[in-house]
DNA sequence: GTTGATATTGACAGTCATTGTCATTAGATC
DNA sequence: GATCTAATGACAATGACTGTCAATATCAAC
């Protein structure tokens, strides 16, 4: 979780070990996915599938939010969305579904990056 | 293409050609996949990627929505949210992001799922 | 301090969706 | 029919993730 906290952007669960290894942690691949999952089970930290499919987490505060990510360098502004929470509920509501949550994020190139080229 | 129409859910590459072959045709598994990645690129077919990284494919309608998936049976509902639109842009802006994307669904039970049990 | 019960770890192998390869086939053009 | 070209499908390879299990750490008695 320390680890998580240094970085601020959304990590791999690989991409964690590397660092983790590179640091001298003497830390095993299966020990990270495990504890990963553990703390995304727990809400300690916040998961997101990737459009290919792998999941990356980051530590984020404690309400509830979405991201707005930066497909390039990875940078990762948190938004919140009242309106959209409402909406939501509502939709799920007038369609008879129970037990409904919802995976909203924002992926596009920051201001860094766009003017880097 | 047209065995999607037929289907009317979410369905993965596999699925679909389980289901093909099912019917009696003889097609192979590599061209399922490319043929439906490249109706997804051509916009032609709406993909989402689930919880567990898998992509699954839906004939949908022409204009923007997103879905109200049951994470039992995998009926869906698509759903259109003006304000939801209007917010992403919004925030988009306020934080220099350009090109900027958003993936927005609905995963919960349907009545007919929950009655069921 | 030693012992033993219990939980955690990490090396390694297995799984499975997806992608790559490539010989074969279908279709068009002459 | 011959020749070229694009699409196909069987099969192998990739890679994220999960399962296994012996080794190790933790800790509470004794
Ligand atoms: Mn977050
Ligand atoms: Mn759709
Ligand atoms: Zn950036
Ligand atoms: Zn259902």
């Amino acid at each position: 979780m320390a680890a998580l906290d240094e970085v601020d952007e959304f990590r791999s669960s690989q991409e964690l070990h590397d660092y983790l290894r590179h640091k001298g942690e003497n830390v095993g691949l299966s020990t990270v996915y495990r504890t990963l999952t553990a703390l995304a089970a727990a809400d300690e930290v916040d998961v997101i599938v990737r459009e290919d499919g792998e999941s990356i987490y980051r530590r984020c505060s404690g309400t509830h939010h979405h991201h707005l990510v930066c497909r390039s360098c990875g940078r990762t502004v948190e938004v919140e969305g009242p309106a959209v929470e409402r909406w939501a509920d509502a939709v799920a509501r007038e369609n008879g579904f129970t037990e409904v949550n919802h995976t909203l994020e924002l992926f596009g190139v920051c201001t860094a990056c766009s003017s880097a080229g």
